[in-house]
DNA sequence: AAGCTTTCCTGAACGC
DNA sequence: TGCGTTCAGGAAAGCT
């Protein structure tokens, strides 16, 4: 499932391959795929392509743009042969030189949304905190943190508040911090709102340096797999790598989350007042 | 406001 | 063997 990582490595990927080229058009196979799609002939030369949280944006130079959601089974695939299928075509991005990126998506979940450059996009507007942008700090933290008694969990996948993160990830971060994922949110001090800014950031880049996670779905443009599921430390799994203890796994905000009992602060006890790593 | 629940979807895994 | 059930989960809508 495509998070903040898995985007930015398609993104990186993506860059060299269509950045210049002409995109004659993008093909539907089901309906619902293409959100906003109006009467366009020639869609034009791709400027630039870049992430926004979990979206993938791409510009033309006919001041237009195509955003592009995976969701959890997303995959952009390139190929320089315009027969190329995949057995889950959801659309085809077709470009003059009959090369085309395939939009293959089991669960159909992910959506292509193609507007004018200057038109606004809720789903975007709403967005919080890039995960390395300056704006992502303590202070700013602290004060989306203070007015949320939901557990630290639920908040961290909530993308107004940091955009980007998804439940591996989100389990990964709490591991490190050693935080207990059902806390109330509030009850975050500032050292341990520092230290979710500092995991988060060390984690985030890691992953992108592995070309992301595949747990099941998630895919390059090369149609290869990411390798940072070979670091992974909680994320389904049984035993805790610091301790030994068996890992506890709960529902929360409707998606598994992996902890540590032993080591993630316990939210019915008193927080200890060291650090027990 | 914030925080619930529900909905969307398909394939793999599981249970009897 | 085979059929039915459960699970995986991101985001938005609807409701309290």
């Amino acid at each position: 499932m495509p998070e903040l990582p898995e985007v930015q490595t398609i993104i990186n990927e993506l860059s060299p391959i269509i950045i210049g080229k002409n995109l004659v058009k993008i093909e539907e196979f089901r309906e619902n795929t293409l959100i906003n799609q109006q009467k366009i002939s020639y869609l034009g030369q791709i400027n630039t392509i870049f992430r926004r949280g979990k979206y993938i944006i791409i510009t033309t130079d006919q001041k237009l743009q195509i955003i592009i959601h995976l969701r959890m089974t997303g995959k952009l695939i390139y190929t320089e042969n315009l027969t190329s299928s995949s057995s889950h075509m959801r659309a085809h991005l077709i470009f003059s030189d009959h090369s085309k990126l395939i939009f293959d998506d089991v669960r159909t979940f992910g959506q292509i949304t193609i507007a004018p450059l200057n038109q606004q996009i809720k789903s975007l507007d709403i967005l919080g905190a890039e995960p390395f942008s300056n704006d992502f700090s303590t202070e700013y933290l602290w004060q989306k943190f203070r007015k949320r008694k939901a557990p630290i969990k639920n908040i961290l996948l909530n993308q107004t508040i940091i955009a980007g993160l998804g439940n591996i990830y989100v389990n990964e971060i709490l591991f490190a911090c050693q935080i207990h994922p059902a806390v109330p949110t509030n009850s975050l001090n500032k050292k341990q709102i520092g230290a979710i800014i500092s995991n988060t950031i060390k984690i985030l880049k890691k992953a992108i340096k592995y070309n992301g996670t595949t747990i099941s779905d998630y895919k390059r443009v090369d149609n290869k797999s990411g390798k940072f599921q070979n670091f992974l430390k909680i994320y389904q799994k049984t035993e805790c790598p610091k301790c030994g203890n068996p890992v506890s796994r709960i529902k929360q905000a409707g998606r598994s989350t992996f902890f540590c009992y032993s080591c993630q602060n316990n939210p019915h006890k008193p927080l200890k007042s060291k650090n027990n790593g």
